[in-house]
DNA sequence: GTTTATGCAAATTCTTTGCAATACT
DNA sequence: AGTATTGCAAAGAATTTGCATAAAC
């Protein structure tokens, strides 16, 4: 599916940021996008604040998710599989098992990998997870 | 094993700053300890930028580990187990799973949770992982 | 006495807010 | 036309750096 539909389907409004940004995590799809990426490579077209906000939108409405790596920045994933289908229901799970190369400083999904599931203490309910491995990529070792 | 002896076993002076934010791990250890948390404790005691210091210093010495949750803050928790012994080979792992909780905020170190094997790519060497379950824990559902 | 850690001030980095101008439907 | 989005400036958090003073060994 191409941005133009994306937003549509998620029921955005086609302005020139969000595609830009929608198509760049098109390209590095299965690969976490960074703030600090997007900064980097719209700085002339986009206005950081704008990234933000765009950042915020597509993860509030399930675009995106958030990947929480030891870097702590800001970084994102397009959804994909369950999450292309724009459900709001209670098992709609961004919970991939992601990865981080220490050397490369690039975070991406490891699609293989299912979500373990934690057996959690009586009284104790899950929503949702984030799991990161962290080490050295295959291009890297 | 208490602060002093702690401190002592990990090459660090004793100061006053270091024993008060150990001496804090140990009381809540199993659970997140955040910046902010510390800051809000030991305000007339201990300057903020100490507190970053003491931190760091504590994650270099492996006293302590950072845990990354949804929070963006810096969270740590205590070496326990394996890491009680100042062990610098490449087994040392922190690797535990911790759990968020969206009501109370706390994070705290799921015990009985061993830390799932991820199959990784061909290349791929992992070193370390960081796992946090969001949802809600038992006092707060 | 020498080395290391602390505290303060100030700088940097990251993220959010307010508001007028602009673009989308 | 009407509503939502953008860009700029500026504010607000979070974290780091420099350096003189003070504490630990």
């Amino acid at each position: 599916m191409n941005s133009t539909e994306l937003l549509k389907k998620h029921g955005l409004r086609l302005t020139k940021p969000r595609q830009a940004v929608l198509g760049r995590f098109q390209e590095k799809s299965g690969t976490a996008v960074s703030i600090k990426e997007l900064m980097a490579v719209f700085s002339n077209e986009i206005d950081k604040v704008t990234l933000y906000r765009t950042l915020h939108t597509f993860e509030e409405t399930q675009l995106i998710h958030r990947i929480y790596d030891d870097s702590g920045l800001e970084k994102y994933a397009l959804c994909v599989g369950t999450c292309d289908t724009h459900t709001h229901d209670a098992h709609h799970n961004h919970a991939h098992v992601h990865f981080k190369c220490e050397s490369c400083e690039q975070t991406e999904c490891i699609a293989d990998a299912e979500l373990p599931v934690i057996n959690l203490p009586n009284g104790y309910t899950s929503k949702s997870a984030n799991f990161v491995v962290i080490g050295v990529c295959g291009k890297c070792s």
